[in-house]
DNA sequence: TCCAGTTCTTGACTCAGTCCAGAACTCTCT
DNA sequence: AGAGAGTTCTGGACTGAGTCAAGAACTGGA
């Protein structure tokens, strides 16, 4: 991945510690929450507002730079991995989210039939299932 | 649609008022939120808490009786089309939820790859976009 | 270095949804 | 039909994610 700092310029998003900070936190953390990362940046440069988190992140994410993805019944999630039109399947007893490429191909998704007059930008996919282990127990 | 106070018996569901009037109302108005529910029913039945109507929500969607969809910056949403796997298209800018029929015939989402050991028994569809009214405006 | 414009901090606030204890109800059994 | 057990409903307090607003601190350009 290219250094942070240009990432953000050529984006043209003034570049500050605590935007860094939460691009960096998201990069190492995938799938975390907004306070995951809150906490995660204090680690890091000590002390961070949730309000300049949620500016961050709802920037990023604007722009393109990170997904923010929200499923029901948590708080939302951010990641890092833009751009390649992969999915997610979470647990619905532990709540574990991981990875998924699409299943049939490239994106096949993305066309609605059907559509009423919608112009269609994103499919967002959320498969629900039980995790292994979360089998394995029951 | 069969007679819902027979539905729910059906279902091993004790009939209340409540419940039934909760029913009727998520059939009457498509893509309703808990509360919007609420203020059907009190008109209704005249008077029903918060605790009910979520109580009956819950019980009824994992029965399958009904469809919960929660897209990311909105509350919950309910619907009583179940079983035709059909998905969704939310306005981004008015917020407007309509249905779609599944893009590639018959769930082609259903199975994903590289799943990790997940026991997929769900996929969740929604397209973000813009619809005809809010495209018109800007 | 200075200035304008923005970003960050702090704290109050909103809103969806949950938890709890007691009252009211449904269903079953007699 | 009547009574009892078990559940469901009510009302109110509470939690947790996310937003709003005013002032302090910072960034980038001149």
């Amino acid at each position: 991945m290219m250094d942070p700092a240009e990432l953000l310029r050529q984006n043209g998003i003034p570049v500050t510690a605590q935007r860094l900070a939460v691009l960096r936190a998201v990069s190492s953390v995938p799938h975390a929450t907004a306070d995951a990362i809150a906490e995660v940046v204090r680690g890091k440069i000590g002390t961070i507002s949730k309000q300049a988190v949620y500016d961050a992140l709802g920037m990023f994410s604007k722009k393109g730079l990170i997904r923010r993805i929200q499923p029901a019944g948590s708080p939302a999630l951010f990641e890092d991995r833009v751009g390649d039109n992969h999915h997610h399947a979470i647990c619905r007893m532990c709540g574990k989210t991981v990875d998924v490429d699409c299943a049939v191909g490239k994106a096949p998704c993305l066309t609605a039939s059907g559509d009423s007059g919608f112009h269609i930008d994103e499919a967002e996919v959320i498969y629900w299932g039980t995790c292994a282990e979360c089998r394995a127990v029951s």
